[in-house]
DNA sequence: TCTGGGGTCCTAGGACCC
DNA sequence: TCTGGGGTCCTAGGACCC
């Protein structure tokens, strides 16, 4: 048995632990460059409000209704999604965290154990409400599939008391034939559009089709599985998250720009800022990168832009893999000028690091590079620096004093003529960001 | 004026290898 | 006239997830 544990609408309820005034009123969360709304409350949802809407198209919508509105806070949800996922990995025997918001259970026999899996999931809800102030569903199923299917049915019905548990195949079958197709775990927008114009309208329709169809029509292996899943039939056990952390297969960053930049220059900078800010990830996950990729972003709303809207560039790195910023940044510098179209305007930029292996583990030299114990003059100089130590010292300092506290030159904008420092271009907007609480000195709540 | 960011898995085609 | 088969790696892109 699985459980899925899912917190409801979970940066509104973030903030709203911080500032209980706003229980019970509409409240949104807006995405990075106060762009898109990527939260909302119960109450915000029943206004017609949608994930994903662009904040200046319901903005008339927000201030009618007295919508409160929050730039969002990653500081703050990260530190609470710590939190909660610390307690259910001191409740649950195996946790798998799926993302920021989501945990997997392995329930594995454990009915026998404590009897009935219903009450043990009542109780885990309650201890992460009591413990976190945050608010979560539970879904209990055979599968992962299943559990998120009914993790979703208690979100939608809270006469369920925010807990479903599919326990025999009677509950399954009833489970399968509330939930549209479109919103089974896997069925995105394309899938949907097809199986509803196949006459495959409910998730008990899709559990029907045959192993054939399946592969033929929903993206071979991935959609014979999913199948499988809503059949009962297990296909994905649980990968347990070692100590309360997700390791990655690939890291990245990327941001909009806070305007269009068309100047190399200050492209560049943009670039090597998300990059030290990648490496930096990497190195906490205590990894080393072998493969790069960069690319840049034109506006794909412009209607005088015609796609591609994106240009990419991969480099598997021929010295090998690296956690060095400074060595991901001069192959970052080539690839960008790679890229670069003269007279373009671009909205966007990002980084991504992948092949991810623990430092010292496949080192190779490139065919015109001499091992480290033999170097020529040149080398001898800069080898003088030891740089796993720079970077770990770059990163202690940070962690310390504050992100961006000591950084690469190459994110840095030469000053304004009279030595004022330029504020990065490429920062977007936060206009009603809330405190970080959790992991500021500063930021801490004060109780009068 | 204004439209997010960070992930996963899978497939397909070309280059290259034996 | 006639031109293999099986494999890997790399790159790009699609679909999906939260």
């Amino acid at each position: 048995m699985f459980g899925l544990v899912d917190c409801n609408n979970f940066y509104v309820s973030c903030e709203r632990v911080f500032q209980p005034r706003y229980e019970g009123r509409p409240v949104v969360v807006l995405s990075n460059n106060d762009g898109n709304i990527i939260s909302r409350s119960a109450e915000a949802k029943a206004l017609g409000l949608r994930m994903g809407d662009p904040y200046f198209q319901v903005k008339p919508l927000l201030q009618q209704h007295n919508v409160t509105v929050f730039s969002s806070n990653y500081a703050l949800y990260g530190d609470m999604s710590r939190r909660v996922m610390w307690y259910l990995g001191q409740s649950a025997p195996g946790v798998e965290i799926y993302s920021i918001d989501e945990a997997f259970l392995d329930l594995a026999g454990m009915e026998k154990h404590l009897g009935s899996l219903d009450a043990f999931a009542r109780k885990i809800r309650a201890g992460v409400k009591a413990r976190t102030g945050i608010p979560t569903c539970v879904g209990v199923a055979p599968t992962k599939t299943l559990a998120k299917l009914a993790n979703r049915i208690a979100k939608k019905n809270p006469d369920l008391g925010g807990v479903l548990y599919l326990d025999n195949a009677a509950r399954r079958a009833w489970a399968l034939g509330q939930v549209a197709v479109g919103d089974v775990w896997g069925i995105g927008r394309q899938y949907a559009q097809k199986l509803t114009a196949a006459g495959i309208d409910t998730a008990a329709d899709l559990a029907r089709v045959s192993d054939t169809w399946a592969r033929k029509h929903l993206g071979g292996v991935v959609g014979a599985r999913l199948v499988q899943e809503l059949q009962g039939r297990p296909c994905a056990g649980l990968h347990p998250s070692e100590d309360g952390t997700l390791a990655r297969q690939s890291i990245s960053c990327s941001r909009t720009f806070g305007r269009p930049l068309a100047a190399f220059a200050d492209v560049q900078a943009a670039v090597a800022s998300f990059l030290s800010r990648a490496a930096e990830k990497l190195r906490r996950q205590n990894d080393t990168a072998h493969v790069l990729t960069v690319y840049l972003s034109k506006n794909r709303f412009a209607t005088n832009v015609l796609p591609p809207f994106s240009r990419s560039a991969t480099l598997t790195l021929p010295s090998g893999p690296t956690a060095d910023t400074t060595v991901l940044l001069s192959y970052a510098r080539a690839m960008l000028s790679r890229l670069w179209e003269p007279g373009t305007l671009y909205h966007k930029a990002g980084v991504v690091l992948d092949g991810l292996e623990p430092p010292g583990t496949g080192q190779q030299l490139s065919l015109f590079e001499k091992p480290a114990s033999i170097p020529n003059k040149r080398e001898e100089k800069s080898l003088k620096v030891d740089r796993p130590g720079l970077m770990a010292s770059l990163d202690a300092l940070n962690q310390r004093f504050g992100r961006g506290t000591v950084r690469v030159a190459s994110t840095v904008l030469p000053p304004a003529p009279g030595g004022r420092p330029v504020p990065a271009p490429w920062e977007g907007k936060a206009q009603w960001r809330s405190p970080a609480y959790t992991t500021r000195l500063e930021d801490l709540l004060i109780v009068r």
